[in-house]
DNA sequence: ATCAGTGCAAAGTATTTGCATATCC
DNA sequence: GGATATGCAAATACTTTGCACTGAT
């Protein structure tokens, strides 16, 4: 079931602005105030607000957050769990996946016996370009 | 060098304020508001922003971002090196070390070509006493 | 037609800053 | 003594909320 048939479903309805706003959050993760800005503010900021927080809510979207203390959404996609490397320099951030994370939680899982619902990995170094 | 041989050797000095936020930090991660409460508010607020910003900047402490969208402030430690994982239902907070994650690192860092100085991992799902 | 969502403005929080005074080295 | 820090209050930034109106179903 993707974002809108979950919304539907729970009785929200899927106005003009929340298509906006997801399709803004496609390319990259982005703050409040740069979807905001790339919607030519025509979509009031607290809609913005208010349809981060019901995209959230609605685990359609996650707050991520690298080092600058800003808070970033981005689209939640099943199929493509990644993380995301932020260069110290230049601020750029790249996805990032890899095959022995899986391994990493299921050990961590393990030896806490803890129930791993979630998790979130941040990287930061140096890119290529700064080399 | 500690915290405080760092600062000083950079024309900072070390007063009382400086000193017991530092020490409130120890026990375990804080938000802004929860240290100048534990202070009783004796240390002005600005003064605990300017600080742990400072403490940021010098790499004593570090910002950690739950779910909740609070930021919390941790003592940085070399020899310490850890992860958290939150509970989704009652919200604590569990320190967590794995043998394993060395070897992520590496593997993302062999495969990506990317320099990596640093990362943060944060785990949620559902804790001893809640399951 | 109905009820959820939007825009706008105002209220609430969170964080930063200017400046006079206090304090560390 | 001199530069760095602090406290206080004011300024700024960020986020939420109440309400009348609009629009999706």
């Amino acid at each position: 079931m993707n974002t809108f048939a979950k919304l539907r479903s729970k009785g929200h309805r899927i106005t003009d602005q929340r298509e906006r706003i997801l399709q803004k959050i496609k390319s990259h993760p982005q703050t409040v105030e740069e979807i905001h800005e790339s919607l030519d503010k025509k979509v009031n900021l607290a809609s913005v607000y208010r349809t981060l927080k019901l995209f959230v809510k609605n685990k359609a979207v996650r707050v991520i957050n690298f080092g600058d203390g800003k808070k970033r959404y981005e689209l939640l996609d099943e199929k493509n769990h990644h993380h995301h490397f932020t260069c110290n320099n230049c601020k750029s951030i790249e996805d990032i996946s890899s095959q022995l994370e899986e391994k990493l939680i299921e050990d961590i899982q393990l030896k806490s016996k803890l129930k791993i619902a979630s998790h979130s990995l941040e990287l930061f170094g140096v890119c290529h370009n700064c080399t």
